[in-house]
DNA sequence: CGCGTTTTTGACAAATATCAATGCAGGTGG
DNA sequence: CCACCTGCATTGATATTTGTCAAAAACGCG
């Protein structure tokens, strides 16, 4: 697994940058740097592997021992669940800022591919524990974090037990131009497949495909191409989409 | 909200075996308590207060300020979400032991709701986070639990999104049972109605209904009453629950 | 430009929801 | 003690949504 893809220990260059926590924080404003003090933040530098992962390519399988830990530095990615059967599930698309990896078990609960051309920050499991063992700002903020995973799960699974199809797809649009933080009307990327978004909307290409169509059709969003899309009517695609 | 139900602060009586927390390592042999020393358990105990909750009764809603968290002692509890129009998805049963509450926002992200009679231990927010930041071995099992939560949250998106109405059903009745860890052809008690098992598993309470008929029928498990059932045959309803 | 892959579209099938009626059980009051 | 009432659960008939299968269209890449 990833034999290759690395790209070498950090020693010399922008080193805070380089960290993942830290260019993390840039990213996403949030506060894990600042929780931490700077030769704190050397310490974990020091710990950190950087890896590139092509599109399409495993980080790591469900099942698989969990040996490290990673922050997503860019490109984004999906973790999935898989049925014996190859039935798919998507739980979620990680963006730069992301924490991945934190498992309660010795394994992976889910399998993590790249979407799109991928930077990762790569923590040995063992020494990152130790170092959150003395950093507990660390743990903090990984709680906190988990917190908000969590909160997201549960939407996630409101929208699959009990949204339609157009409601699903409608939510999805909207979550996603949120997290990409681009202001009112900008064109939202959309790196994923048709088939991504139906195996993490519960949905079938086919029918992400037609409900779609339905919210173009009534001019809730236009498509500028197949990975590209604006928000034209904002609060009508929110009610569209159910919120709660 | 529960105004009445307040049995009194904790001051003398069986102390430790009261506080919720404690309590909750009895049951379900979990670390909290070997975590903290005795007087760090007496500090914490202090916090409590003991809650008695009947059955249908709301404990809190989301959206409200979440000023509170929660340990359960007794009985079974139910989360969930709800959208404009009634439509509703429980995310989880809580059963003792279970620890509730954690809202990364000011604000609870789902409600909460007895299911049986309950006792919890009610923590205020705020003097829970200050005793947390000094004891971060709880910080740490909450962030533990945090993750084994999101194994499960996962897990439940998979049978959300991709599994057929009568998987939902066997995968639910395998993992309730193995939740209330009986042995082998125990009798395991479904103390939640049929309309919440529907609102848990995405489906309608009929589906659930014929669901339920066709494991019976084919002999892998056995109703003895409603809310009480006996799995005959593990391995095969394993099978029928298509778990990954 | 041509080929393979992904996406869209259409016709039809299957699963589950909806609507309606019946059954069952526990609680209440005569 | 029994009959009735009420709420929950089951069963059946039908409707709707979404999935499946197949073909056409669009796209991306050599």
């Amino acid at each position: 697994m990833l034999e290759g893809s690395r790209t070498g220990r950090l020693s010399a260059g922008p080193r805070l940058s380089c960290i993942g926590l830290c260019e993390s924080c840039r990213v996403r404003g949030v506060a894990i740097c600042r929780a931490l003090e700077p030769n704190a933040l050397e310490e974990l530098a020091a710990l950190a592997t950087r890896i590139a992962v092509p599109p399409g390519k495993l980080i790591f399988e469900e099942g698989e021992p969990a040996s490290y830990l990673f922050t997503l530095v860019e490109g984004v990615i999906k973790l999935y669940k898989e049925l014996s059967d190859g039935r798919r599930q998507i739980t979620g698309f990680l963006v730069p800022g992301d924490f991945l990896g934190l498992a309660h078990f010795a394994s992976y609960a889910y399998s993590a591919e790249a979407v799109t051309e991928v930077a990762l920050c790569r923590f040995p499991r063992e020494s990152f524990l130790r170092f959150m063992e003395r950093h507990p700002a660390l743990e903090r903020e990984l709680l906190s974090r988990a917190s908000s995973e969590l909160a997201s799960a549960q939407e996630q699974m409101l929208l699959l037990g009990r949204k339609s199809a157009k409601e699903r797809v409608a939510s999805f649009l909207l979550s996603f131009a949120r997290r990409q933080a681009t202001g009112e009307g900008a064109v939202v990327a959309l790196p994923m497949s048709r088939s991504d978004i139906a195996d993490y909307l519960g949905l079938t290409i086919e029918t992400v495909s037609r409900s779609f169509r339905a919210v173009v059709d009534e001019g809730l969003i236009q498509l500028t191409d197949r990975h590209h899309y604006r928000v034209l009517q904002p609060d009508r695609l929110r009610q569209v989409a159910a919120v709660s």
